[in-house]
DNA sequence: TTAAAAATACCGGGAACCCGGTATGGTCAA
DNA sequence: TTGACCATACCGGGTTCCCGGTATTTTTAA
């Protein structure tokens, strides 16, 4: 087989500037054909109807609405051949659990460089599982049991500092003051936190903070 | 007996003005000896090896870092017949009430005058317990109140509902929603929550009902 | 020696919280 | 039948949070 077909590519990303620069990096594979890029889950369901099935859907696994993870049964029930890669900023030990027990193929980060996601396109397209280095390495860990020695926190020093306080009914101001830094910095931390943690305010960080004994 | 040892006395207050005054107080005194006097319940416990036993402990029930109704118990281990008495300023019976639970012998405001505070010294040395009527109250309805005892929840069925609300990271109106309730309700019943946990945000109260098991 | 990550700092606006009140109907035991 | 406790509901005002930005310096790693 010399000729062969091209293969179905869609995409499901809602950061403009990431989604761009993935469709240009399809579309410059001739092997690979962009056949449906929409930035919201709902949208692609409604692909199920009018668009060319899939051979590998890309997905932000951080999508508002619906979660990414949530989606993946729906993909699957629809398309049971597709391979599905989930895209994401922070690699987390409970996110990747999640998405491989809900039937993800593969898992990248999404700073990874663009001849690191065109081969991981074509690993799964071959059967293999993208997976990058740093999380492979947490799946090992997860696998080979004794899962928790160490429980790599996603955070930074000062961020797990200041997450101590938080879950000791903190305020930003007193933050501020124990620290001896500004307020906004604290803030800023705090903001970064939740967003590594995918929580949204002080209750959900202090329960899942205490529950995955990150204190 | 016309001759007898001095009373040893320990402080343990953070507001340096007040700490002062007890200090001179204490020091007039030609029964009372004091052996040691700090500003933090750290510093108190590293007296455990070094300073001489206290026959009374004079205690700030609000201390920053671990509470002072907390250290009852450790002062309580390491000197078993040692009265404790605790210093506040506002006449919280909820506190008052936790801090004799847990093994006060007594309390002082911190407004008292310097006749009254070493008339309560002098009273709980000699058994007395220098107790208001509505603490005496409180006591009288727990110690008929039968069962108490045990691990059982101060809150009510609804507040435990809500309380597990809020730990999930619901907000008012969202509550409002789940339960089909006015939000000033649920606002209501989170006040009322906040004073039985003695918490006043909501960052504190999700770690307390994760970590005393309320959830 | 560079590029990336971490830590720092600032702003504005809308949302949510926290508190101290007041108030009313229902239930249940003394 | 009379307190008490509970669940419900409402208000105003000050505080704090949450988010989406931008931006500089310091530290770390490749």
């Amino acid at each position: 087989m010399t000729e062969q077909k091209k293969h179905n590519i869609w995409v499901v990303e809602d950061d403009h500037t990431f989604k761009s620069s993935l469709e240009d990096l399809i579309e410059m594979e001739d092997q690979f054909e962009l056949v449906y890029s929409v930035n919201s889950i709902e949208k692609a369901f409604e692909g199920f109807a009018t668009k060319r099935a899939p051979d590998v859907i890309l997905e932000d696994i951080e999508l508002p609405g619906m979660s990414g993870i949530e989606a993946i049964s729906y993909y699957k029930k629809q398309y049971p051949r597709a391979a599905i890669i989930m895209l994401t900023i922070f690699d987390d030990d409970d996110r990747v659990f999640e998405a491989i027990k809900a039937g993800a193929d593969g898992y990248l980060l999404k700073r990874s460089s663009g001849e690191e996601i065109i081969k991981a396109i074509k690993d799964v397209l071959n059967g293999g599982a993208p997976i990058s280095p740093a999380i492979a390495k947490k799946m090992m860990r997860m696998l080979t049991g004794a899962s928790s020695d160490k429980k790599e926190s996603p955070l930074t020093k000062r961020e797990q500092t200041i997450l101590k306080l938080l879950v000791d009914g903190y305020t930003i101001d007193m933050i501020s003051g124990e620290l001896h830094i500004s307020p906004f910095t604290v803030d800023t931390h705090t903001k970064n936190i939740y967003r590594k943690l995918h929580v949204h305010n002080r209750s959900s960080v202090v329960a899942k903070a205490i529950r995955d004994g990150l204190v």
